[in-house]
DNA sequence: TTGAAAGCGATACCAG
DNA sequence: CTGGTATCGCTTTCAA
């Protein structure tokens, strides 16, 4: 599995080092030290300054890194886990986003896939980079033994995004149950007391799928009591296969439902199509609700009524981040990003 | 702009150290770096052994990643250029499974923006990690001596995809022309002699929407010569918003155009949906060709034709990374990998 | 104005 | 079987 790569004996042909830098400039290495990063304010002669650079240029120096952080006790690395698979257009954005706002407060973004095992073996393996600081996305497997043995070996702050909030960890919380509920919501007003909820059966969208069904049913449970019962939601997993899609259509008529929470926007438009193609009315037989808010929901005829939930801006996180880390031992915060609401359309 | 991270102050609480380690079992650094690696056979007795173990593990000790490249010489660490912006389904994808590969051979990726400037600033910040491989995709901003600093700093290889070739560096070419050409050829088969392309006004798509287009004009010249002349393509710049799709389908009649080529499928789904909106029909007044073949050219109706250009695997691509690791001064290789075919449905 | 030297953490040689 | 010790490349204090 996870072994270090071999080089079949190192002749790397040695990449030129400070010292070299210093003894082509005639200088010492401290020297060289000074001149290329502008430390000490005038205490190094423009001669000499002017040979260093030079020197350093002719031989293509190049800093190391590691041996830089190594020196300075920190490695201004911020490891970002994601899924290893799910990925919408929507956290692409928000990912390229965040690693720019890093970028331009000076970390460098090393990302990671999501902990695999339950044990705390990812988080060891994270640790090994000494980041400054430690971002998880929906991920589900970061324990407070984790977060523990992070903050030992020396990482400033451990920001949750997306998951459960873990003990020691600061958390932003971005609750999927809301886009489920808000969906249920609107889908109750309009009459509706058979939904159906579609959950995928890839299992690496779990993190997103499950509680948005839960929010479904949440949302149907307490309107349920005040109107006095009689509200019914069936989950259906399903494949992101247009013959499942057509199967589903094609029992529509017997299932009793009359509406149907999609999961997303791209499920949505599977499912939109099997329907038309099945003949099946949307909205007036089958009501369907997306999620997220793509383009893609304006594009669709009916076009796709969805539900929007606001992310916060890469930028702004990257700058959360960057407080955080100036403050490590401030108390964990919980900041509850979820602000899910329905976006009306054509579909229901 | 790049700036390095502030810390008020270093009062980092110590990650404990083999040396803590050591201390604590009663035994010598050495030692534990022995037991801890597994190295030297059975040089070390099976209680010093478990001692040291239990002494890491009460510590919650975890090595420390740059000082042991920097003992060793190299990194582990792949650094993988992205653009700043683009990201369709296709790509990132391909990049999941490219980390999985490279994860699972013990490499460490690291993903960067693409060059900024056509300065080699990029390709030195890139060289201060001492990255063992670089690959960069669909990145302009590489130049020969951005490679040649590379190599001289240690990276063993350097590997475009998607771009040009860059003297030096290993290519994978991945010509966006062969997309237009095959496109712009089926439409010429089925006779149409007036063609539009759509150029996204997106610039960070012209890495790709630029040479489909020329792709596009390359067929249709070939095309016009063989059939003697009377070929027209006409570029297209156009948003990603409905407001533009229907304004150029309000317009289409008058073009003198029967065809769109769409640049992929996204834009042809936004403008199947402003030709259905303006009651053109497709593909009878207006044939549609789309491009990359996601599910999304499946679920329109009619369905959309559009091009297919396979991409290499991410684990096969990961292997190729490891295998120019390991022999670091082969010649260059380049492989072109493109093979675009048109998958031929409804919309033209 | 510059240089010498200590030390960050881990590893691998060579003694013992 | 185990322990010194030199070393990787860089920064920074202290002396000169």
């Amino acid at each position: 599995m996870t072994q270090s790569p071999q080089h079949p004996h190192d002749p790397t042909p040695a990449a030129p080092t400070s010292a070299d830098v210093a003894r082509r400039a005639g200088v010492s290495r401290a020297t060289v030290s000074y001149v290329l990063n502008d430390t000490a304010g005038g205490r190094v002669s423009e001669q000499t300054r002017a040979r260093v650079r030079a020197a350093a240029d002719e031989l293509g120096y190049v800093p190391h890194a590691a041996a830089r952080s190594l020196r300075a006790g920190h490695t201004g690395i911020v490891l970002l886990t994601i899924p290893e698979v799910v990925f919408g257009p929507l956290f692409t954005t928000f990912l390229s986003e965040l690693r720019a706002g890093l970028r331009d407060r000076g970390y460098t973004t090393v990302i990671y896939g999501d902990s695999h095992g339950q044990d705390d073996a990812s988080a060891r393996a994270w640790a090994e980079l000494r980041p400054t600081a430690v971002l998880t996305t929906v991920d589900a497997g970061l324990t407070p033994r984790g977060v523990s043995l992070l903050r030992r070996s020396g990482t400033r702050t451990v920001l949750t995004l997306g998951g459960r909030p873990v003990a020691g960890a600061h958390a932003l919380i971005l609750d999927q149950r809301e886009v489920g509920a808000a969906a249920s919501a609107h889908l109750l007003a309009r009459g509706h007391r058979a939904i159906g909820a579609i959950v995928p059966t890839d299992r690496s969208l779990d993190g997103f799928s499950l509680p948005r069904l839960a929010g479904v049913r949440a949302a149907a449970a307490s309107a349920a009591v005040s109107a006095g019962g009689g509200v019914r939601v069936e989950r259906i997993d399903l494949d992101y296969t247009e013959e499942s899609a057509a199967e589903l259509a094609s029992g529509w008529r017997e299932s009793g439902l009359t509406a149907l929470f999609c999961y997303n926007d791209e499920y949505a438009h599977l499912l939109l199509s099997a329907f038309q193609d099945a003949g099946i009315q949307v909205p007036g037989e089958a009501a369907l609700v997306g999620a997220d808010d793509l383009m893609l929901a304006r594009l669709t005829r009916p076009r796709l009524t969805t539900v929007h939930q606001l992310l916060p801006s890469g930028d702004m996180l990257a700058a959360l981040v960057d407080r955080l880390v100036q403050t490590p031992d401030a108390p964990t915060e919980t900041h509850d990003l979820a602000t899910a609401h329905v976006v009306v359309r054509d579909s229901a």
